[in-house]
DNA sequence: CCAACAATCAATCATTTGATTGACTGATTG
DNA sequence: CAATCAGTCAATCAAATGATTGATTGTTGG
């Protein structure tokens, strides 16, 4: 997708002489659902346990069983984490005998969270103060 | 960041024989931080309507204005999601004047957005029924 | 068919989130 | 310096979220 910067480069002028209060229409509003979709993929990948998840499946497939034996957390919780993963289809299953095995639904989830990933490692966090 | 796929590939072995559950320590947990780092900043991404003032400073930076303008909504809600924006610095402000001129953080940031509307606008959405 | 294991489901509850309103700060202009 | 415009802040409240527990489904092996 293109998003296609500076469509109209308004430099200088003062804003305030309603220039753009009565311009453009309220939106494109054509990426309104794009914007929902994609908002809720992001809101997904969004809470650190989730996205610790994803990581792992970002390494190859897993079972759910495995996955608890890798983060400290209980079978039940991690499942209804995977659920909302797979509900909003960034990771797809598949059974094989007792087990079922989870993996990121495509390359390009994989591609957002590794450059997601990226991005938090370089951020040097002010914020948060060293641990 | 390198992510390293395949690192120890388990075909068909089965599971359940104990292999994974003494495997590996419980995390790399290296990660722990940035993970929730990034999910931060995911989140911040993860609601239509931020990320909808965010595909707009994608194109160019504007003004709190200038954004209510475009979206429909008040000027306090805006601000507010701006806020927000702004606390995981996703955008950063300068003002001249009267106004206050908000634009993305960084290129990463903006790529970031740019992928993830791309595969938001990909995917063929089964589970939204058609608006 | 029964026992044991893998995983999900359903329901409850505490926490977090986001919208909203009105008061407040900062800058410009007359 | 008073009035006005741009924007933020603070507090309240409803809605969404996520953890947790116990019951339930599906699979294999004896």
């Amino acid at each position: 997708m293109e998003i296609g910067r500076n469509e109209d480069a308004s430099e200088d002028r003062d804003c305030s002489d309603l220039e753009h209060l009565e311009a453009k229409s309220p939106m494109p509003l054509l990426d309104q659902e794009i914007c929902k979709r994609t908002a809720a993929i992001f809101r997904a990948m969004g809470d650190a346990s989730r996205l610790q998840l994803l990581a792992l499946l970002a390494k190859r497939e897993m079972c759910v069983t495995e996955l608890t034996g890798r983060l400290s957390d209980n079978l039940p919780a991690i499942s209804q984490r995977l659920k909302l993963l797979r509900a909003e289809r960034l990771v797809s299953t598949r059974r094989q005998g007792k087990h079922i095995y989870y993996s990121l639904a495509d390359n390009h989830i994989a591609s957002l969270i590794e450059n997601g990933l990226a991005h938090g490692s370089e951020t040097d966090c002010t914020l948060c103060p060293p641990t």
